[in-house]
Order: structure tokens, then sequence, then C-alpha cells
DNA sequence: ACTTTTGATGTAAACGATTACATAATCAAA
DNA sequence: TTTGATTATGTAATCGTTTACATCAAAAGT
């Protein structure tokens, strides 16, 4: 203890400035409602004895913990991170903590989700993650305030916000259709996904509404990993030459990269032999070679969306629910006009 | 209170169970100290109520909050993200909660960061921005154990765990000379910082090991950036072509991605009319074109290291330096044998 | 049969803040 | 001067746990 100035409380606080604990807790939280003498007393002495408040006690007393916890499927895609990025502004604007939890880890079982769900820990929580399992959050009546940002459970109706797929992948292949490709491939991410899912039924949609055919052997399913676009590269080498498809678009920028690198060892090029649109605009898109045409999405101005609703969640407000964001498309040079 | 669920207390489950307050707490955290049948009806009734502890009053208590931070510099980087996936993996299966603060925001102010470092809201406290202004640090005695990762303040003698930069570098360089070049340049990260003031440092040591020249037009310094690449190519190409290194070390892939790509545009060749080895490994070196030779660094390891030093910090053990990490060379297209 | 030990449980005091309420002092209005 | 309002401060209850200590019954030792 002697060594420990940390153990300083309120109440040493109070004594050495004499005032009671209330002024020194009005000196910090309301400093209006003191004189303005004491006010610097006891400012005077926080300063020379280094005090600084017990959060964890404050916390308690006030019943909320300034903390919202974001669980997502993998900090370490850049995707997420960006998004985590844009949330973590305006929280850290608004002095609330951020804390992760990896949703993907095998330690997250539902007991260690529970400590997230059970309001004591935490004021908020923004997922990230579509799959997350239905369990989890089930047993979350009475949880604090839980909203979905870019991916959203398939079943469960909570409160969600996003970019729209449906625009971006519409934008992907009317750009290919506008350059004269009309044999338009897919690269799809996992279907049971929000997202792949959308991006996928969006491509059948626009190419209908084009009037543009389609053809089983067009389509890959996959991850949103390089090796499904490693996978799908092989799979379009092996068609006939008059059968493939002359340009591609893909449901990720991950998935592009895999294609294109693997048809490069294959001794294909792009955009030459066949067009590649990408989507996400991974901040290495611009440096790729060839540089990527590709869907952007705002993530970080999603994140700072899902964190200012999930702020008014906790204030109570009702939930309106936002249009989603637009994404754009942005032309580089994977995509050249087809050439017979 | 009728609706809400969570406003049960244990309280309420030792009514309801018939014991006391010590009993139903016993249950949670020492069941071995209460006799097997009152331990199935009190976990019956909180199976029942659906009670979950009230974190907040435990840590009070327990004067502990089984949290900590990372203060990280931008957790939308790769490198960093995959560092703290790391962490995260190691405290997950500790049943801590990692926080993520941001250090490069403008609102983490020296009186926002005290916040974390005043004990009472964690436990610990990994830093991954060696940049990160002193006075936050300096005011941190008596703070929660502190361990930087990856980088270290240059001035602060506080316990560190990274990645050998020296190996790194010298593999680079190796592989370079290995390969018959004997003018090799390099692009260099900030050199006011830990990782870009070491490389460089390496370079330049690993160079006069082998007896090699070093021009001062062959070394551009720079952020981890691809615009650092960038300027880097421009410079390369606008020497005389006889003056030109003929192999690049850089000290970030981006960096070298940057470079590549610019080179690209200009009408050069990589590895034809230069090689270059990146630092890193990145996710997408792999999948480059062409495949981006470089340092392998092992983020994840370098995390989970640092996650378990920090836990023994915490415990109060005492910090036995641990040895630098080992990063790898990763051969792949972007460097070949010099052809004069 | 009488201690002593052991084991299971209960009681109540922390943990360190916030805040409703009470009190005292000051000031303006009558 | 008296009253009422206003302002500044103090007192003490409270938030929901954990845990030292006390209690008591049953088992074990003598």
């Amino acid at each position: 203890m002697p060594l420990n100035s940390q153990k300083i409380t309120i109440q040493d606080i109070a004594q050495l400035a004499n005032v009671s604990v209330a002024t020194v807790s009005r000196t910090l939280s309301n400093p209006e409602k003191v004189s303005d003498i004491t006010r610097q007393q006891v400012l005077a002495t926080i300063e020379a004895t280094g005090y600084s408040v017990n959060e964890t006690a404050r916390n308690l007393r006030k019943r909320q913990t300034d903390t919202i916890v974001v669980m997502t499927p993998n900090i370490g895609n850049p995707y997420f991170s960006r998004l985590v990025e844009g949330i973590e502004e305006v929280f850290a604007h608004n002095q609330i903590s951020v804390l992760i939890a990896d949703t993907q880890k095998a330690s997250m079982n539902s007991s260690h989700a529970r400590n997230y769900f059970s309001r004591n820990r935490v004021d908020g929580i923004i997922i990230l993650d579509g799959l997350i399992a239905k369990a989890i959050i089930e047993d979350a009546k009475g949880s604090p305030p839980i909203l979905f940002a870019g991916e959203r459970h398939a079943e469960l109706n909570l409160p969600y916000i996003g970019i729209s797929d449906e625009l971006g992948i519409e934008l992907a292949v009317k750009h290919l259709y506008s350059l004269g490709h009309t044999r338009i491939g897919h690269i799809a991410g996992p279907l049971t996904h929000t997202p792949g899912q959308r991006r996928y039924t969006s491509f059948l949609k626009t190419l209908s509404q084009l009037n543009l055919p389609t053809q089983e052997a067009w389509i890959h399913e996959g991850l949103f990993q390089l090796s499904t676009g490693q996978q799908a590269a092989y799979a379009w080498a092996n068609l006939a030459s008059d059968q493939r498809p002359t340009a591609i678009c893909s449901a990720g920028d991950e998935i592009a990269f895999g294609f294109i690198a693997t048809l490069h060892q294959l001794g294909f090029r792009v955009p030459h032999d066949v067009s590649v649109v990408g989507y996400d605009d991974l901040h290495l898109a611009a440096c790729y070679i060839p540089a990527l045409t590709t869907i952007h999405q705002p993530c970080r101005t999603l994140g700072r969306s899902a964190a200012k609703q999930l702020l008014n969640l906790i204030k109570k407000h009702p939930f309106t629910p936002l249009p989603l964001l637009d994404p754009t498309l942005i032309i580089r040079d994977s995509t050249a006009p087809y050439n017979r």
C-alpha cells in the first residue's frame, strides 16, 4: 500500500481537501454544482495525488459500463478491421470503450458469449457476424441493445444496418455489360451467408434484367478467400476456350486476387483474356497488377453509422431503419472492352 | 422491473433457493465448497431464472477487471490486426476480455488514455505503438502492468517482446546477394520509429558485412505505406539506368506493392528489371503479381507470446526478457538472379 | 462421553463510487 | 426583520458481488 499510489480513493481526496466525498464526486461529474473555490481546491489535490476514479465502482453505481462490444468473425480481415475502425472512431468520441470479441474462436462458446450479453458487462452490442450461433443470441432476452452491421442473421429480426449488395453487383455487372461483355461469370461467397447470398441473387437478377445468358459452369461458389479464386481460375481455364465467360464478377477482392494470380500462373492475362471486377475495394486493390476494378464498400462509414445507431438504441430511442449505404464502382485496369 | 429479467440479483437467487447469498456466490466461484445437493438446487434456480452475475459488482469486489487493453496505432492495418488476433486468442482462452484503443485517433488525448492506465479499468496493457506519447505513459506510475509488443518506446525502458528486425533484413539482403546482386537499395520506414530504424540500421550493417557498396540515392525513407513505394519507384526510375540498384530491400510489403505497381505503370518489370523483397508477408503477398518474395513476420505468434507475457506480469511474476522471435524468408517470384 | 476436527452454511463488512435528501449559509424580496 | 429561494455542502443509502469470520451439526479421535 505504501508504494501504490493507485490505492487513493475518493475518500482520501475528500479528507485531504477538507470536503465530503460528495463534493469530490460532484467536482468530477457536475463541476457546475460546486463553488469555484472548492472546485479548485479539490482539483488541486487530485492533481497532486494523481488520483483517478475507479471506473468499476462508478459503473456499478451508475448501472452502466460505458463499454460496448463488437463481435466480429475475424479481426484480421481488412473488411472487418476497417469497419471496427469506424465504430471505434465514434465511440472513442463519446468516451465509450470498445471491446472486441472473436466469434470464430473455439473459445467463443455460448457460455463465454453470455458474458457479453448479460447487460452487466456492456451497454450495447454490435454483431458483424451473420452466422453467429442463434443459440447465443436467443437467450439474450433482456440483454443490452443489439445491432447487426454488414451482415445479418437470417432468422432473427434484429436491428440491422448495411451496404446495398444489390446495387453493388448491379454496378459491377452493368459496367461489364457496357464494355460489351455478354458472357459474364460469378465467383460467389458462401450462399449460407447474407452477403454471398445477396450478391449471388443480385447477380442473377441483373443478368436477367439485361437479358444476358447464364450458365452453371460460369458460377463458382466458395468462401471469401484467395483459395476460392484459385479454384475458380482452374475451373475457368478448364473450360473450352469458346465456352469461357469473357468477364468475371467476383463477390470479393480477395477472391479476385486469387483468381487473377492463378490465371497469371496458367499463362492467361487480365484483362486481356478475361475482365475481372472485384468487391470491397481493399486497400491494395489500387496497387494490384492490374489495378483492380472493384466495388468500393464504405466500411468506415458503415462502422460510424452503426456506432451512431447503437448509441441511439442505448439511449432507448426507437430504431428507425436506416437506408442501406451505397457502394460505388471504381474503374481501374482489370476490366477492358470485349474484343472478340 | 417486471419485464426485465436481468434485474435478477444474487439476492433473488438466494431467496428462491432458500440459501444465503454467500452460498450462491460459492456455488458459482468455488463449487467444491458447497454440498452437492444445495449446489444442484442453486444451479437449478439460476438456470430457471436466467440469472447471470453482474461482472461490475464482482470486479469491484475482487479488485480486478478481467480485461486488458491493447493500444494499437491502426487496427485497420493487417499487421496490427493479426497481432491483435493472436492476443485475443490467448486471452479469450483465459476468460479475459480484450479492449481495443486506437492511439492515432484525435480523441486519444492523454486524459482519455488515462482512463486505461488507471488500474481500475483494466488489469494490463499491451502497447503496439512505439510512438505513443511519452506523457501518456509517464504519469502511469502504479498503473497495471504494461508490455510493448512489436515496437518499443525509444526512451522508456519497459518490458518488450518483438520480432528480430536484424535477422529479417539480414535474410533479405543475403538472399539478394546470393542471387548475384551487389547494388542493393533500401526503402525504409520512418526512422523515428523502432522498426524503421532497426531495419535501416541492419540493412547498412549487412551491406558492410558483405562488403557491398551503398549509395545515398539507393535509400529512400518514408512511411509504411503504398505511397512511399510509389515515390521510391519514381526516384528509382529517374536514376540513370546504370546507376540504379538492381535489387530493392523494402521495409514493408505495402511499400513493395506500391513500388512494384508504380514501376509497372512506368513500364518496368519485376523481377526482370529489378528484384524486390518485401517485409511482413501480408496475406496477399502470395497472390501478388509477381508473388512477393518477403520476410515472414510471425504476427500471431508474437501476439500470443505477448499475451502470455502480460498474463505473467499480471500474476506478478517477474519479467524475464524473452528472446526475439525469428522471422523467415519466403522466396517467391519478385526476386531473380542478377543478369547483367 | 468429551473434546477436536471437519464441512456446510449464514452474517455482515467490505469494494469505491453516485446521488437523494437533509442541512446550513447566503441573498433577494417583502 | 422575516420569509422564501437559492446555492453549497454534508450524510448516508445504495449498486451487486465476494469473503473473512462466526456458527453449528456431524464425524472423528481420545
